[in-house]
DNA sequence: GATCGAGCATCAGATCATCTTATGCCCAGC
DNA sequence: GCTGGGCATAAGATGATCTGATGCTCGATC
């Protein structure tokens, strides 16, 4: 195969005339353009130049070459130029993995901060449990929202995966608005809500699982609730007045408003909200943009839902 | 700058979407695609390549390079195949220079042997004594025809020209039609030449001093000749009965047939033809194709001119 | 949970390529 | 004859390329 360096000697040797006159203009001497322009004769299998004591000049096999090498020259120029003007501009496309209260809640906030870049398209996806660490690791999603109701998630940093803080979300109590807790001065008392009708999401679901642990820690049990796939059919379902359920306060980012919702008491259960990326596709203008786009979603999430939280007065 | 040999190696991931079929399909070993690559990556200034723990994937950056690889590398192959295809092909200019008698006598027979060439030029130029070897050695002529009266000149060959006999051209004398030595039986003496009118050359040309040498031979001594430029203008003369001419035998080549061609007594003066190139200039098809004409051409002239030469009587 | 195999990266080192410097030769011009 | 320009070649320092060994992360299978 013909070698670029040497195709480009030989396209300057071709304007200069002389092996001197392209040595100097090149930047090496005279010794090492000789040589290589051996060295492409060999490559190409033809006599190139024709040599004399004093002077030398292109055959035609080398006047042939030369026009090809600048074409090619072009070529790759055309290249590299093409690389650097796309080096900053987020393009192709970006796949967001998340648990489904995730998705559904980032999407608007996302869909509207990724418009400005045309170049890029942005999957959005839900995944079950776990499967979204997987995904990013085998490069099957760049980037993963994953919750964690058990505060090591971080601790996780050895896996070469990099983990962006998004949001803190409490578990909260939600009831119906014409329910008694409804109003901000009942005290919340868990023990006494256990012969209310719950509803919470299927067994082996985290915030299935959080809401046990909550139950457990003031020596109540959940009676076996009514269980329904995803957290915004609950809530629908306690704006009806159908039950009470404890929630994650982001279910209520796009939910229904015909709820009430209350502090539930400590020990205050919370997740952790992350973005994960691995590393290299961090560095992608595309990947960085979209985690900048989940950041902004978060705080914009975060203000949203934080007035949905009314607060027992003050103790006098 | 870009290199080929990794342009081509990204190029071949792209089609096969693993660093180990790409080293296996190029005979590398896994390890060298990796380096290989990531040089890549360093002088494009880019990712190209996002990889985990199993598996490498294009980028953005990388699919954009690898479609401009394609393309290069395609234009590469189409300038190595021109290159091959016109490996075998004579063509461009080719620039002999001879002395005059030589350029005369063998133009006729050169037109029509390179005529077959239709992309190749000849360009048949005449220069003055010495100039030939000269203009080959400064890449001004690609061929010269050269005279040698010495016997010397193949030792010159340490110059690193290459000296292809073509001919060998003995001097004669020329008579008029109606002079006594038209008759072959009468014996040339040159002695007894001494009051005729000759006619020769200007001093300085080869043919000249070969005439006073072989005069100086035989203890005679030239009387002034009539001088005029060109051996075919003395040739003419001599046609016309103005007087005689000691002439090399090429002369009479395209010269005029009213002249008697007589042997010289010995010692016999001839000069050596020859055709002188570089051997870069001989490797070209082109040039090889005119030496070839040239040999031709000259067995084509010994064969036209041997019988101008009457032989006297095989003596009793 | 243990094992295996695939596929990536990194390291150390053998071999080859590139370039510089020094030297030599051939010219033309003065 | 001398000088300077321009080519080639040789020797050697330095850098590049490739191999083989090793290590790590996975997913699949038992």
């Amino acid at each position: 195969m013909l070698d670029l360096r040497r195709l480009a000697l030989l396209a300057e040797f071709a304007r200069r005339g002389s092996i001197a006159a392209t040595a100097q203009a090149l930047g090496y001497s005279p010794s090492a353009v000789s040589q290589q322009l051996a060295a492409l004769e060999r490559e190409a299998g033809a006599a190139l130049l024709d040599r004399t004591a004093r002077s030398a000049e292109l055959t035609d096999a080398g006047r042939r070459l030369a026009r090809h090498a600048d074409r090619i020259l072009e070529l790759v120029e055309t290249a590299e130029s093409d690389l650097s003007a796309h080096a900053g501009t987020p393009t192709g496309r970006v796949v967001v993995t998340a648990f489904p209260t995730g998705a559904v809640a980032f999407a608007p906030a996302l869909a509207r901060s990724l418009r400005r870049h045309p170049a890029m398209t942005l999957q959005l996806r839900q995944s079950p449990p776990g499967a979204g660490l997987r995904q990013v690791r085998a490069a099957e999603a760049d980037i993963a929202l994953v919750d964690d109701w058990t505060g090591h998630l971080p601790g996780r940093e050895p896996d070469g995966l990099h983990y962006t803080p998004l949001l803190t979300d409490p578990l909260v109590l939600a009831v119906p608005r014409r329910h008694r807790l409804a109003d901000p001065a009942v005290p919340v008392d868990l023990a006494a809500l256990r012969d209310e009708p719950w509803m919470a999401a299927p067994r082996g679901e985290p915030s299935r699982a959080a809401v046990e642990r909550l139950l457990a820690g003031v020596g109540a049990t959940l009676p076996v609730p009514w269980e329904f796939e995803g957290l915004g059919t609950i809530l629908s379902l306690v704006a009806k007045g159908i039950g009470i359920a404890a929630l994650p306060l982001l279910t209520l980012a796009t939910g229904d408003r015909g709820v009430v919702i209350r502090d539930l008491p400590a020990p205050a259960l919370t997740r952790h909200i992350y973005a994960v990326a691995r590393p290299s596709a961090r560095a992608r203008p595309s990947t960085a943009v979209t985690l900048q786009a989940l950041r902004s979603a978060a705080q914009d999430l975060t203000s949203t839902l934080e007035p949905r939280r009314p607060r027992p007065p003050a103790l006098p």
